[in-house]
DNA sequence: CGGGAGCTTGAGGAGGATCAAATCATGTGG
DNA sequence: CCACATGATTTGATCCTCCTCAAGCTCCCG
């Protein structure tokens, strides 16, 4: 049940100014003059399986998706616990730390990621000029959480995964990478059994095709077909 | 399938400074001095099953629920109706205006409701006094979303509908006001009929009675053991 | 080679979907 | 005031999906 924090080594100095996802970061509108006069970011390198942080944690700092793949979960009065979110590149992680004093979810990696730390102090020292991206974050984490609810809590399990295929990657993503069924069925509101065999039902009607460990190539046109009816 | 606009009667020029929710609202930390220099907000009136706004609309303005309950529903590919967020006294409704040129769902009252209308313009010209509430807003908006997920599309009809109950209401509140079983259908993501069989389930088990259309009484402990597993 | 974790597969039963019909509530016109 | 039409809700019967419990399988690692 329970997972290592990230060992303290995994973490690096970065510099901003050639970030390559400067564009979709909280930073995209600052100068390089604004970023020289802070400390440099920290770069946390978080492999899967590993949690970021704790629902009920301090959260004195929030974080931005270089790579990799994370979920947010929460745990229901009886213990079930449900993924309530899925992260992907240029995502935020724990914004509700500006906010708040704890963090709301547990974060954990589903695959190895990379992320930028962001301590909640700089965000307020630059608040002003970083209030539309911080505006343009929260809206995306609203995104995301309706998208979970409406794609992936919506419809027969075969459906849900077929739209969980979808979202995984873009469109022009060349293949794409799955997570343990666990986890898949935490996302789905469903079981381990039934995220496997919807899997395999995937399989066979061609919709994809395992090239490797949780490794698929999609056929976006069969997915799309089985996503909207059947 | 359609639902007519409010009728522009329904509006009132109201003052901020002796509204009631004045503590929960977005302008809670300005002073009076800051809201003279506004025009007056508009108070709109909204009759349960009126639509406030329909995703794609373009969005100038956001709402504060004063009263009543609304809900945000959004539309599948295949055309399944889905709704995504239920609204209550406090919480403001299409934030995203500030961020994007138009809405991302279809508001509608659930019941009767009260609502302050404020052009983003105002939003945008106190954008600096308002960052914190604004931010408080928007995580309100996430955590109301993922309540969603977690608690309303997360086990069997029967615990789904216990937790709808016991969300709809704080717990002093004596009654409880329901809506049609087509939208409690679409909140749980199950059919209307199911809807309809897990809510007189609950009448059997005593966790609710029915004291008029759509008004119940609710057994906080009975509703709470449901909702935890059976 | 043995063990464990994660994944798949199977059989049976419970719960939800679907289709259809009956009931109830409301409003309208005679 | 009643008869009737309309729409929402409830109930019923049947089928299919998903859950549950259990056993096998595969891969990786010691």
């Amino acid at each position: 049940m329970w997972t290592p924090r990230p060992p303290a080594n995994c973490r690096d100095s970065v510099a901003c100014e050639g970030c390559d996802i400067r564009g979709l970061a909280l930073f995209a509108d600052l100068t390089d003059a604004d970023l020289s006069l802070e400390p440099a970011i920290e770069d946390v390198r978080l492999p899967a399986g590993a949690t970021l942080y704790r629902a009920g944690d301090p959260g004195a700092v929030i974080y931005t998706v270089r790579e990799g793949l994370l979920k947010l979960e929460q745990y229901l009065p009886d213990g079930t616990r449900r993924i309530v979110s899925l992260l992907r590149r240029g995502h935020v992680v724990g914004l509700e730390a500006t906010v708040f004093d704890t963090y709301e979810h547990t974060a954990i990696a589903l695959h190895d990621a990379r992320l930028c730390r962001l301590p909640i102090g700089i965000i307020n020292r630059l608040s002003e000029k970083l209030h539309p991206q911080l505006m343009k974050k929260w809206h995306e984490s609203v995104l995301q959480a309706h998208e979970c609810t409406r794609d992936l809590a919506t419809g027969s399990a075969r459906r849900r995964i077929a739209r969980l295929f979808l979202t995984l990657a873009p469109p022009d993503a060349g293949s794409c990478r799955l997570f343990g069924r666990e986890d898949v069925g935490a996302v789905l509101g469903v079981t381990m059994e039934t995220a496997s065999r919807a899997v395999t039902d995937l399989k066979k009607s061609g919709a994809v095709r395992e090239t490797g460990p949780n490794l698929f190539e999609r056929d976006l046109a069969v997915l799309e077909r089985i996503a909207a009816e059947g």
